[in-house]
DNA sequence: ACAGCCATGTAACTTGTTACATGATTTT
DNA sequence: AAAATCATGTAACAAGTTACATGGCTGT
């Protein structure tokens, strides 16, 4: 409940009503999780009706203010205190992706590989441009947002490279000649982005 | 969808009834992720609605085999092809947590980051364990899944290790004198896990 | 008056997930 | 006969997401 707490957060700092809370998100995240108007009313709905918040008198008419409770605000300090523990760890996507590849006959596993980190690439490129050159207000939850993109990005594509490796050493049996050089060969992904 | 695209590769291959479709699924992620019975048919019932998948007679009685629709294939092959794209990228709880707690006056986002931090390090001990004890059957689905686990948590650590130091040179102004050392500058992730 | 914004809300839908119910077959 | 396993299914809920409706206020 990602969004919940992220507005729980928000709501902590300073008692606010919906569209301001959609506003605040954004320009923390700086519109790389752009949040849906309607979201924030459903999310604060259930945020009231679990106790964590509560509404209060709005400054001017037709806004509804929330502010924090007790209860919401030992449910935020536990979300800050206790790391986000995975078990199972969550479904990746690309993970699935390639482990179904490997096993389905008519699916080259090598091509797969290829197509996301082409798409890797390409984000990673986006990203570092953007870090490169940020849009007006530079924040330091921007920041660090963006390069945790980066950060993710980076391990995708050196993990797509050890599936290659692994795949050419399992099917290294098979083959009596010498196979194709692979495509990518020259491009090179920097270990460190940071300075 | 990626349990549903993971259900329609195996159908892909072969067709077969919901209970073995689960322990296909889980033989392939060697248990790291379960997948609840339910939630296979369910699965199966947005695939046929879909037209993605069509019943077949399964080998005995009381068995609902299902096979693959030629839209189906069209799909499937789409989703081998086409890397997963993200606009927006999907939202990080752990990023938001981080974005949240450097505004918010009353948390300490070394805390935070100490807290998530030692969470991390804990799991890429244990991956790194499961991964160099592999428990009966070991098999390159898994080995890929468990590795990308690895790199995905080893991206982690060094992007709260470089927030930290973002968080250091941010609040350097406002010190004026030397603060403790950290807990962990002993502790040390190895860069490159594979051989 | 009308366009546009501010602000709240609702309905519908998707994916994921759990808990529970049901019946058939097999084992003890 | 009771217990366990196989197999299918349903109900309910959580979280995310979109599209749409509503009403008030402001500026031209």
């Amino acid at each position: 409940m990602s969004v919940g707490m992220s507005l729980l957060a928000i709501l902590d700092e300073a008692p606010t009503y919906g569209l301001r809370l959609k506003q605040e998100f954004e320009a923390r995240t700086g519109g790389v999780w752009p949040l849906n108007v309607g979201q924030v009313y459903t999310t604060l709905d259930r945020l009231e009706r679990d106790g964590l918040i509560r509404p209060v008198a709005g400054e001017a008419e037709g806004q509804k203010a929330y502010e924090v409770t007790a209860t919401g605000r030992g449910t935020l300090e536990e979300w800050f205190q206790r790391p986000a523990k995975m078990d199972p760890p969550p479904r990746d996507e690309l993970v699935l992706k390639l482990v179904m590849a490997i096993r389905h006959p008519d699916v080259d596993a090598s091509d797969v590989i290829q197509a996301e980190r082409k798409g890797a690439v390409e984000l990673l490129r986006d990203f570092t441009m953007l870090k490169r050159d940020p849009p007006a207000e530079t924040d330091l939850g921007w920041l660090l947002l963006v390069e945790s993109l980066i950060f993710q990005l980076e391990a995708r594509v050196r993990w797509l490279d050890a599936c290659e490796a692994r795949l050419d050493r399992s099917s290294a049996h098979l083959r009596t000649e010498a196979m194709p050089t692979p495509a990518r060969s020259e491009e090179t992904i920097p270990t460190e982005v940071l300075p």
